[in-house]
DNA sequence: GTTGTCATGTCAACATACTGACATCAAGTC
DNA sequence: GACTTGATGTCAGTATGTTGACATGACAAC
């Protein structure tokens, strides 16, 4: 690898920090109208995506600790958005469910993203957008796999 | 904007969020045997870059708060890997700069990154990561700009 | 000169996330 | 059956990061 790649290199690994930063920032603004942190509304739209999954999927789709997920669930099993089943299942596993409260909470809480994500793609073109998602997922999976 | 299109975009905030921790987690094993944590190295990285900025300065470099970054310098303080100007500046910053052991250690540090970044980027030709880079400063600009 | 504004550095309180450790239970292995 | 392996949930301790608040000093406006 040449000076100029290396330097690419670590210009495009800061703007991945950047990028991300910027998005989160943004949709904490959004969400916080709506009593929402980032976490937990990542949390209640995976949850919406696949109802009755386990604390510890939960917290592996989220990017945290399931020790993390834990006590982010637990509050919001406290505000009345999440159940959990009280008989774990066979591994072990208590199924988490959403409230219909919470599938209110949740429906506001996607148009809010949906404004910011489609204000981050404001001057990209489907090509572009795909060209994006493709380089994004080459990276990501060049990192996992061991 | 259509379903498909808000569809896309979600996909493209998880991949984003996805990226970067995996980036960050693979940047993190990479630096643990030098004894550097990632956001200590992005504090002598732009240190390096740019010697004798202040800590406010090098807080928002790093997107994080300038009471973190406080901390952050007075354990790499505590650790002979910079040194501050007892003088206030101007608009009252302090100056920080890299201790000679910070140079060598930085240098084992940037190449262990180097390594990260070049597994990350396996797989895309230069047209690839330039639309890479493309796409995501266009998300960020977008995202930023108030 | 006085005032208002702004950025820095710093202190305190709080929130969040992580690691390490342990018990539990299912499923495979011998 | 006895054993190991792997995954979950949970407790405790710690580290890290954030917000809020305040004092300080420079600069511009008046």
């Amino acid at each position: 690898m040449t000076d100029v790649d290396a330097a690419g290199a670590r210009e495009l690994g800061i703007l991945i920090k950047a990028t991300q930063a910027a998005l989160n920032q943004r949709m904490d603004e959004a969400l916080r109208p709506l009593g929402l942190t980032v976490a937990q509304y990542a949390c209640l739209s995976n949850l919406h995506a696949e109802p009755g999954i386990s604390s510890s999927e939960l917290a592996r789709r989220t990017f945290v600790s399931r020790q993390s997920m834990n006590v982010l669930l637990q509050a919001l099993e406290k505000q009345g958005m999440v159940e959990r089943a009280p008989e774990p299942g066979p591994r072990r596993e208590r199924a988490a469910l959403l409230t219909s409260r919470a599938q209110t909470s949740l429906a506001q809480a996607e148009t809010a993203v949906a404004d910011v994500l489609a204000r981050m793609l404001t001057g990209l073109d489907p090509t572009q957008r795909d060209a994006l998602r493709a380089g994004l997922t080459a990276c990501r999976d060049a990192l996992l796999d061991v």
